[in-house]
DNA sequence: TAATAGATAGACAAATCTGTCTAAATTTTA
DNA sequence: TAAAATTTAGACAGATTTGTCTATCTATTA
């Protein structure tokens, strides 16, 4: 009945919030025609199986969670507060999920050991993200010379993941606000 | 054909070992049943469901996992050594399971976001794996009085965390290694 | 030895799953 | 306006899912 000019957007869209919310393997392709409005067919017309399908979820959500990061720490100023603002992201999309945790680990989880192209996007989008710490820290100047700038970007990094896992799990932001105050100790 | 003296073992390291391989939504109660070599009834014997038998899953594993880390840092004499062992015990867990990752995070990411009980269960392990790092903490003379031992058991907890998810989708145990670097530092 | 408890194989229900196909309606392109 | 491409609803196949139930067999206990 609905009148979309674009299917495959629709599909997408529809697609990635029942993936996130239920996981998977946990979504029939039955509840994403339902809820995307759109004929049994269509799906199949733009992607050829439910395996396409979540690559091409993980490649959608990957570039939308840069762009919303991008657009977040732009309206910082202070370099370090760019690094510290890293943290309150990572707070405000938990919060707003429910603390559904992080859509790139679920999906790791649920993926089988010898699919190599759903491990290397979630690598990618990991990866970009540790090397995008690295950025901000250029920008600054250390307090002190413990560590070197990679491995502060490391630190960073798995101090973020470790805490937004840990978040997902407690349904509660206290431990990324931990993180987040250990990386100010670090800076 | 078997004559297993202990069915409910025989169902619960079964289902261990396919939970944590394939996901539980990907493991059918017809292939638990076929690969412990018991009957249907039996299980529903033991486990009046298939979400049952996830708790008690979680809860298995749970035990084994600190009998492990127990045993393994027991054969650590020096208090700081004690605390890098905890890496070399996750590289050496990754290993041997192919970097299948850790079984808590992996469980966590299929748990349906009302299902109290299973994340109850795994934050208790977590948790657990973060008090006693500070135990271990108790155990040395901090270099620097840079954190209290209250945030380095955090910061520890967190980068063995992020550092296992990463390696999990990795392959490898490169990060793992470079958290051990980095709190080497630490200590 | 007899009674009880547990394990067995397997049928069965009812729902769900992914993917294919047809035929008609609609939209886009030429 | 006509042709081509896309979308639609829905049937269908074939496999799979969890959980229940029956009837037989085996092992333990009293």
């Amino acid at each position: 009945m609905k009148s979309s000019n674009n299917v495959r957007e629709n599909i997408l869209s529809t697609a990635a919030d029942l993936f996130y919310k239920q996981g998977y393997n946990s979504t029939g392709i039955n509840q994403i025609i339902d809820e995307a409005d759109i004929a049994r067919g269509s799906l199949y017309n733009h992607f050829k199986s439910k395996n396409e399908l979540f690559y091409a979820y993980l490649e959608e959500i990957n570039e939308r969670w840069f762009e919303q990061l991008y657009s977040y720490i732009k309206k910082i100023k202070h370099p370090k507060d760019r690094i510290l603002g890293l943290f309150d992201f990572r707070i405000k999309r938990q919060t707003q999920s429910s603390f559904g945790g992080c859509p790139f680990i679920k999906a790791n989880a649920e993926v089988p050991q010898d699919d190599k192209k759903a491990f290397e996007i979630i690598d990618k989008n990991k990866m970009k993200f540790r090397d995008y710490i690295l950025e901000l820290l250029n920008d600054i100047t250390l307090q002190n010379d413990l560590f070197t700038k990679e491995e502060l970007a490391d630190t960073i990094y798995m101090l973020a993941e470790g805490a937004t896992v840990t978040a997902s799990f407690q349904k509660s932001k206290e431990m990324i606000g931990r993180a987040k105050d250990i990386v100010d100790r670090l800076i």
